[in-house]
DNA sequence: GCATCGGGTGAGCAAATGTCCACGCACAAA
DNA sequence: TTTGTGCGTGGACATTTGCTCACCCGATGC
């Protein structure tokens, strides 16, 4: 077997080549092969990386008094593969404060999408409650809606998925309540107040994904922007100050309030971006979240805000 | 590259996944981690595997006055796998005594075959004079036979090929000497006399090259195994004590005379199996090689028809 | 003696991989 | 500005590789 594997990794022969020098199939070689890396008798070292900056994350701690700041390296240019190195990463950052039995609060959105695509089957499994924070955008439940994510999470930690059995928005108020107040919504609004831990997006009101599915109607948006929002944490908009807008909007959604993620001790905000700087300064400076997740570039960002800002 | 690298060979994904997170085509990810593997970044390791067993090249040695004894261990257990092996490894252990500018006799054979297909193109090239030693066995030029082994290994380490331009066997001694005669052949023979290094394959009567290509008639070959032939070297048979048979098929073969290789310091006879064990140990007692490059089981078959016959 | 079970093996397939080629871009020279 | 040169990149193809399935062989039990 060492034969095997030296002829392969270090002479650089084929398994097929291999295979006729010992007289095997060639699927026996690669189940060799296999064995030998399992076996420890092949070692592949490479050169330590670390995909964590870990000044940024002392700078931003001090800045903004996190509990918990993570910032990631990334190497692509594009919106999509920020999301999915941050997503890949963070997602080890992020299991490592999991405890077994927590109930964990989870909303939607594409970086937390990739964040929960890229946890492994945890061993052993930590068995949390996974809270589903905001109802669905659309009528199609996408792969991005909290509820999905909620469902992939407690599925691949081996725990128990309390779904949100509602729309994110409701028509008006009278409709709202109407849903909230079903006992199935009214079981999981009660655990809003028992999160021992939140995964939350930030969202800008210029690229937000209600915007691009067309959840919020342009009078809607307008009257949002009036009302000084400029970020958005589970349905709901906030202002400069983090604090919620006050349109008539505000009774409609069907989401963790913000004064309950306030009140849970630890508030993770995943974000990504640049452009989301001054969403997320607005989101920290009104206690939104307590911890942050975020990439290279939208770490700088947020600093320059913070220099801007004071 | 090196978190590419990292999350290839230790994270365990796949090149497009890569490609995907940083932004790039999968080309670039392949070409990356070809950089990180020749830059050192990526570095694997095999336990150390030593192909040749010293304790029985040792034992050979002793016994047999070897000028080197080279054993391979081989994993396969037909013939063409034992072939294969031996000639992969045994090729590095023959290259390390190539001389720039020597002169080096080669033979056909089959395990000769896979010996020399096995050499890399050395660097920097040995060079050498590569004289045929023997003529083709059959009309069609076989892979194995000595005319195109020799061929490549001039090609291989840049040296000039002198070519046997005839048959292995004439059909009477007066046609031979025809042969022989040609002003080409001259300039080869001249050469048996003046070689560094021979290379020889080891056949049985039994199981010889020559049987099975029909180049013997079943006359030809009752008069050799009258006249006591046991092993074949260059198309000359000899008895259990290393002497050429006397039949008049001696006359007829075009190939290097046995006393010139004797007269050669280095003859490395190439061979493998157990079933050669009472062949080579006749050509070993009758000096026909000096040196001998075996498998393992063939070589724990010739010790012990060492104590056989004493 | 015969049937059944488990470990190991090879054929075949789908996916992953390496490599060639052509294109585009940047930089230098005319 | 245009032309030429060279590097880096992505697309496409051929090959290589991992994996599933069915099979065979030996061992065990009835």
């Amino acid at each position: 077997m060492t034969s095997v594997a030296r002829l392969y990794y270090l002479d650089g022969l084929g398994q097929q080549e291999i295979a006729g020098m010992i007289g095997v199939s060639r699927s026996t070689v690669s189940r060799f092969l296999t064995a030998a890396r399992e076996r420890g008798i092949v070692r592949i070292s490479v050169d330590p990386y670390d995909p964590r900056d870990a000044m940024l994350e002392r700078r931003l701690g001090d800045r903004f008094k996190l509990r918990n700041a993570v910032v990631i390296r990334t190497l692509g240019r594009t919106a999509e593969t920020v999301r999915r190195t941050v997503g890949y990463y963070a997602s080890i950052a992020v299991a490592q404060r999991f405890q077994p039995g927590q109930t964990i609060g989870l909303a939607g959105g594409r970086t937390l999408y990739e964040l929960i695509h890229a946890f492994a089957a945890c061993d052993p499994p930590v068995r949390p409650r996974v809270v589903q924070l905001m109802g669905n955008i659309g009528p199609t439940t996408s792969a991005i809606d909290a509820t999905e994510l909620s469902r992939i999470l407690a599925s691949r930690l081996g725990g128990t998925f309390y779904t949100l059995n509602a729309p994110a928005f409701a028509s008006d108020r009278r409709t709202r309540d109407v849903f909230i107040d079903h006992e199935h919504l009214r079981t999981v609004r009660k655990l809003f107040g028992a999160l021992d831990m939140a995964l939350v997006g930030i969202g800008s009101l210029d690229e937000s994904a209600f915007v691009e599915r067309d959840a919020l109607t342009a009078a809607d948006f307008a009257r949002l922007r009036r009302a000084g929002a400029i970020g958005e944490i589970c349905g709901r908009f906030y202002d400069r100050s983090g604090r919620e807008c006050e349109t008539d909007y505000r009774d409609r959604v069907i989401s963790v309030e913000l004064d309950e993620l306030r009140r849970c001790q630890e508030v993770v905000g995943v974000t990504n971006g640049p452009r989301r700087a001054r969403a997320v300064f607005a989101a920290l400076k009104g206690r939104l979240v307590s911890s942050l997740v975020i990439d290279q570039q939208g770490a700088e960002a947020l600093l320059a805000e913070g220099m801007n800002a004071g």
